[in-house]
RNA sequence: CGGGGUGUAGCGCAGUCCGGUCAGCGCACCUGCUUUGGGAGCAGGGGGUCGGGGGUUCAAAUCCCCCCACCCCGACCA
């Protein structure tokens, strides 16, 4: 292991890989695009998927699972999505030694074949809303992959649903985003622009799509998670129709929503520093590190006796002891940065004799003493702490990395420059979006739903707008 | 697919121009002893198809030809 991680300043790109690395998060595997995800990074992930799990089952959502194989004329079935997805598809052309009749594509997102099941099943009006989530792998054959943001496979949740009605699909939708939205805000800490994304940026078969927008340390945004509202495009082309109340029959309503192991990603780059990994309590792996100091034998019994008894007043909390002996303290304490573990804890002889344990926060550097006794309430109290500041912070980075602009030349100028939120005016014209992506390197991230509706002037082409939009150099 | 790189020990690299004690260094690893409040020290040790194939030569990591893989920048994208 190096000395020292790459600085974000002098190349973050480096510094993202860097941390990956040294952090353990995951490795790069054998394989083209893909990663192996490492039992550090993995439990970070799983974190995740037990808080995102818990969200989706307390608004009635139920898992299942599909095939990771899907029947290539299921694809061509809705046009929009068969232009998307083809380009970055994996396809099965033998099996068994033989070519086969069919060929099967390595599913990129499964709306096709969930629709053809579902078609199965839905007869009713009372057979709905139908609520499954799948926890999946999918693949797709991205040009350009990087650890997390962009691998060949990746792991993710996508949920697809069935509704009676428009209305309710549309309520759907916006439940999703706003899980979404609470998930990235109260867990990993990142604070995110949400709202319908343009046409031209939207899910191939969408009538809408929905996004959550993060801001990256380095000013680029990352999107975070999407929720579709499918409208009939799915129902009609896969045939999903039910009976009414009043008895006649009527395409079913749809909505798909994802969100992947991409947001591992996030967590990195909105909140890691030169140290490397800093973690939001709520999600990582272990919440406190405890080291304990010993010299001699009778040190490390008393240590270890002392330990114990800390650890009980620790309950509930994700403790990690690290007494390994074959490295000193500079070695672990470094380590533990590296890795992001919000808090650590060492205890010492010193200490003991003195009836308290230091306590240090990975976000601040902050350092204090606190009475072995009222440690466990400490504890907890600087947990949520560290949560809220680490929010905090992102928020302050975010508006600071964010400019509202009007002019036409400073827009230009801004969305070639170094990164950062431009809320500006936009016509609503897709080929005035096509120029903005063709004249600069920002794109519309999406239509904040949550800012005021302002009318304006397009800051591009003068044309009027309805309200502004967050533009961004996106990864 | 365009442009630029890199393949030598687990990781990071030197050596390649100019063929010949070049199979080397640092970290990691193993053994032993001493250490331990911010990446410990000493001693000893193990580990290699030099990306692959072919060619030139008395001799190839080094020169020539072909192939492969990976990385970075762009287009595509969760």
């Amino acid at each position: 292991m190096a000395k020292k991680l790459t600085a974000q300043a002098d190349d973050f790109s480096a510094w993202y890989n860097e941390v990956i690395a040294k952090a353990e998060l995951a490795d790069n595997a054998p394989t083209r695009g893909c990663m192996v995800i490492r039992p550090y990074g993995f439990a970070l992930w799983e974190n995740m998927v037990a808080e995102l799990d818990r969200m989706f089952k307390d608004t009635g959502h139920v898992n299942a699972y599909f095939p990771l194989l899907i029947p290539d004329s299921f694809f061509q079935k809705e046009a929009e999505h068969v232009e998307g997805f083809s380009p970055e598809c994996a396809v099965v052309t033998h099996g068994g030694g033989k070519k086969l009749e069919e060929n099967l594509m390595v599913r990129p997102t499964s709306e096709t074949i969930i629709a053809d099941m579902y078609a199965r099943w839905i007869q009713s009006y009372r057979d709905l809303p139908l609520l499954i989530n799948q926890w999946a792998n999918v693949f797709r054959w991205e040009l350009r992959p990087r650890a997390f943001l962009r691998t060949t496979e990746f792991l993710w949740q996508e949920g697809h649903t069935a509704h009676a009605t428009a209305e309710e699909a549309e309520e759907e939708t916006l439940r999703i985003l706003d899980i979404y939205r609470t998930f990235a805000e109260d867990y990993m800490a990142i604070p995110v622009l949400y709202g319908p994304k343009t046409d031209a940026e939207k899910f191939p078969g969408a009538l809408q799509t929905y996004a959550i927008e993060g801001m990256m340390k380095d000013g680029k945004a990352l999107q975070m998670g999407t929720s579709h509202n499918l409208g009939q495009n799915f129902s009609r082309a896969f045939n999903i129709d039910f009976q009414t109340r009043d008895g006649s029959r009527e395409y079913v309503y749809q909505t798909s929503w994802g969100m992947s192991t991409r947001t591992v990603g996030a967590i990195i780059m909105a909140h890691g520093d030169d140290r490397g990994l800093v973690l939001p309590p709520r999600l990582a792996p272990h919440q406190v590190v405890v080291i304990p100091i010993a010299k001699s034998d009778e040190e490390q019994a008393v240590v270890r006796e002392a330990v114990d008894r800390l650890l009980e007043t620790l309950e509930g909390v994700r403790v990690k002891v690290d007494d390994r002996e074959q490295f000193g303290l500079g070695w672990k304490f470094t380590e533990w940065e590296t890795k992001g573990v919000p808090l650590r804890v060492e205890l010492g002889p010193r200490d003991i004799a003195s009836g308290q344990a230091v306590v240090v926060r990975r976000d601040t550097g902050e350092k204090e003493f606190v009475p072995l006794e009222s440690l466990g309430g400490r504890v907890g109290d600087l947990l949520q702490t560290v949560q809220r500041d680490m929010f905090q912070r992102a928020l302050t980075f975010r508006e600071s990395r964010s400019q509202e602009i009007q002019e036409r030349d400073s827009f230009v100028t801004a969305a070639n420059g170094d990164g950062g939120f431009i809320h500006a005016h936009w016509c609503g014209d897709p080929a005035c979006e096509a120029a903005i992506k063709e004249e600069t390197r920002n794109t519309i991230r999406c239509v904040p739903m949550h800012w005021d509706a302002v009318t304006g002037a397009c800051a591009y082409c003068g044309g009027p707008s309805e309200r502004m939009v967050a533009y961004a150099q996106a990864y």
